[in-house]
DNA sequence: CGCACGGTTGAAGCGGCTCAATCTGGGTGG
DNA sequence: CCACCCAGATTGAGCCGCTTCAACCGTGCG
């Protein structure tokens, strides 16, 4: 398994592709504490790429020393194993969020998850998660329009859920946010409970 | 870690979503030789619900012997990791296509895929991939209507690439359909590539 | 100072949705 | 064997959300 395994330390990152049109959709975000396995390059060649969002701080582990750690600590191996499966458990939302939700669902729903992974590993509280990125990056990751999408995120400030500047959107209201979006943090929590209780070596 | 593996050996069956407003987002499909682990399961409760397209026979393999195969024979357990991997960067691909193409190529790169996906395990050939649902089915998949995508069916088919009976269509022309879809098998490839490789003991 | 980028707003066009009707084949009860 | 029924396919008409195009503004920066 050639590779090796990186880890955001501080900033935030992205996963995306580039259409032959031109346009881009952003995958996932990927926060401090985010592992970013480049699983894919470990098949064969990456279908997309991984980009910064600002300056931030990576780690990289050599794929040899992932091993060793995770040979020596059987634990580590079942808390990457349930990172990745919590992973996916957000990209099957993200599908029904892009197949099934209106606009304004949509944007709220992608706000809430952030927020929610935000307050998770402690850089945000329950009215004031800053998300350091624009509203066309945004729009890349909700696949509108950086015009609508700032229709949309005029509606959410006068509803009293966010702030804008530029450059940064502050949730300002979760719970505002959660009610609009009809977000259930079911799959997230998971996240929490799950690697929670795995870390005390509950499980297996 | 509770909870059995299963696997189609025949028939099809989905990952799927049912809103609060009772729409339904089919995340995933699933087709004889897939892994139908229930991840989820394994975590907290279960955030999306599988079902089966028809008839189909599914083949349960407890928790408990899974590990043992994988501990007796470590390439299966590399194969299976493979197998995991392939599937995020289906629904990667998924996010992509729901964000950024439009409802013809969004259609056509659908239907492209699971052309491919039969046609590496034998069930189909370049000029006959029978696809045993409704359009209904589809249009679920897609995040579209049945209406629209009855529209969009019939684009296809008057392009030649594909046709319609009651219940199934069929892809019967999948160069076509790729030229319609932009369609990249790069991610798929992958899996037939690496996971035949690996089948031989190559890799690590 | 001027430039570039992100945010904001208006107007017009189009794609996909909604509503609604018709058609078809297959399955059912009589 | 026939009348009936139903789900899926098909087609039309009108509406609405999102896009496109096009301004203009504010701000950080070379």
């Amino acid at each position: 398994m050639p590779g090796p395994v990186f880890v955001v330390l501080d900033g935030w990152a992205i996963r995306y592709k580039i259409l032959p049109g031109g346009s881009r959709q952003i995958i996932s975000f990927l926060m401090p504490g985010d592992f970013c396995d480049m699983h894919v390059a470990v098949l064969t060649e990456m279908d997309h790429s991984i980009a910064t969002l600002s300056d931030a701080t990576i780690v990289t582990i050599p794929r040899h020393q992932m091993e060793a750690l995770t040979e020596i600590r059987p634990a580590l191996a079942r808390a990457f194993w349930w990172t990745q499966l919590v992973d996916e458990g957000v990209l099957r939302a993200t599908i029904v969020s892009m197949g099934r939700r209106t606009s304004l669902e949509r944007v709220a729903h992608l706000l809430c998850e952030l927020s929610f992974r935000m307050r998770n590993i402690g850089i945000a509280t329950d009215d004031h998660c800053e998300m350091p990125f624009s509203q066309i990056v945004l729009a890349d990751a909700v696949g509108l329009t950086p015009v609508h999408v700032n229709r949309v995120v005029g509606r959410l400030r006068r509803a009293g859920a966010l702030e804008v500047t530029a450059g940064t959107l502050i949730v300002a209201s979760l719970s505002r946010m959660v009610e609009i979006a009809g977000f259930d943090d079911n799959y997230l929590h998971r996240r929490l409970k799950r690697i929670g209780a795995n870390s005390t070596g509950q499980h297996m």
